[in-house]
DNA sequence: CCTCTAGGACCCCAAGTCCA
DNA sequence: TGGACTTGGGGTCCTAGAGG
């Protein structure tokens, strides 16, 4: 099987750190058994506030304009689903686009052991946890949606639940929670379609708070590659989907860049009540600039490696280059491309 | 052996409330 | 106002043991 070989590359690649075991199946199911998948999220939902950050049932309907485009998000009476329950759609996402880009066939309902949705995101295994799942999945089928957001090539101007349909299939004895049938949105699946997905970092599960999550997303949406991002309080309050008044929210965000472990991007306060994102890298040794490289070189790697995020491989491997010393490249695409072919091996 | 269940103790969070 | 405290629910850690 040459899955094989693929996933101990690429375990080789991320580090040894808190590395997930191999634990691939042999499965009828196309998607199950791919356990190596990056984290994907998807686009529109990481720009506009749908899931909540509170940390107890949350009855508000939330309206949400920006730039035309118009959301509106109603609970059911357990309350909105929230950003810990985003997990279990970053997983089918994820699952969905391994399968896309291993070239098999996909369909809008994902098979998925729900033992391997716990430990992928990060999560213990016990009774109470398979409990919370379950009330995950009632949130996040609950949760209704309007929305004109247009993802692939289609506008969508219905309502429809985040996951349409879930269903567990339990074992006839103990009772044991063994496989899920989840059946995303239509308009999720298109998204994972078209690919408006992107790369998540590994650590993302590891964040705790909410508001650290969703202000995650919002820097890796919004500040990308890009050198720095800034926005205003008011506008990432906004956005957050944070029902905090200004002032906690500010508290919030100062709590957060003091702890700092928001993964790949640096978080600093600028005078204006502004803040500023930066990805992480090159900033340890801002001597050295980091190598840039150019959309040829890109074009190159993603065809060498097709179907992987050629974001995330560049990310790696600037970051490959600073733990090196950040050494002054002369043909920085060369070296890039290099270190993809190894890897592609 | 690994996976999973069960349950208790404890910790954390965002939001709500109080108070100077 | 803005800081400090409280609340209510979820998440985490831990142990012991059952089941496949």
């Amino acid at each position: 099987m040459s899955r094989a070989g693929t996933q101990a590359a690429i375990g080789a690649a991320m580090g040894a750190g808190g590395l997930l075991p191999d634990r691939m199946r042999q499965g009828d199911f196309f998607v199950c058994d791919i356990f190596d998948a990056i984290p994907k999220d998807d686009i529109a939902s990481m720009e506009h506030p749908i899931f909540s950050l509170a940390t107890r049932p949350d009855p508000r309907i939330l309206d949400y304009e920006h730039n035309g485009a118009r959301i509106t998000v109603t609970p059911s009476v357990r309350g909105l689903a929230t950003i810990h329950d985003k997990d279990i759609l970053i997983f089918c996402i994820s699952q969905l686009m391994a399968a896309l880009n291993a070239g098999r066939q996909v369909s809008r309902t994902v098979h998925l052991k729900a033992h391997d949705l716990l430990t992928a995101t990060n999560r213990e295994t016990s009774g109470d946890a398979y409990r919370r799942l379950r009330e995950a999945f009632e949130r996040l089928a609950g949760t209704r949606i309007t929305t004109n957001i247009v993802t692939g090539e289609t506008e969508t101007t219905t309502g429809f639940g985040l996951i349409e349909g879930w269903e567990i299939v339990r074992k006839t004895r103990g009772g044991r929670m063994v496989s899920v049938a989840v059946t995303l949105s239509d308009w999720l699946y298109r998204a994972v379609l078209s690919k408006s997905v992107l790369t998540l970092s590994r650590d993302y599960f590891r964040l705790r708070k909410p508001l650290e999550r969703r202000i995650y997303e919002l820097a890796r949406k919004h500040c990308g590659r890009q050198p720095s991002w800034t926005v205003s309080v008011e506008t990432l309050l906004k956005k957050s989907g944070s029902a905090s008044p200004r002032r906690v929210f500010r508290k919030m965000l100062r709590d957060m860049i003091e702890a700092g472990h928001l993964p790949d991007y640096e978080m600093v306060e600028e005078p204006g009540d502004l803040i500023r994102f930066a990805p992480r890298g090159g900033l340890v040794e801002s001597a050295a600039r980091p190598p840039v490289l150019s959309k040829q070189a890109l074009d190159e790697a993603r065809r060498l490696m097709p179907g992987r995020d050629v974001y995330a491989l560049e990310a790696d491997w600037r970051g490959v280059w600073a733990r090196s010393g950040a050494p002054r490249l002369r043909k920085p695409d060369a070296a890039f491309l290099g270190w993809v072919r190894k890897r592609a091996e």
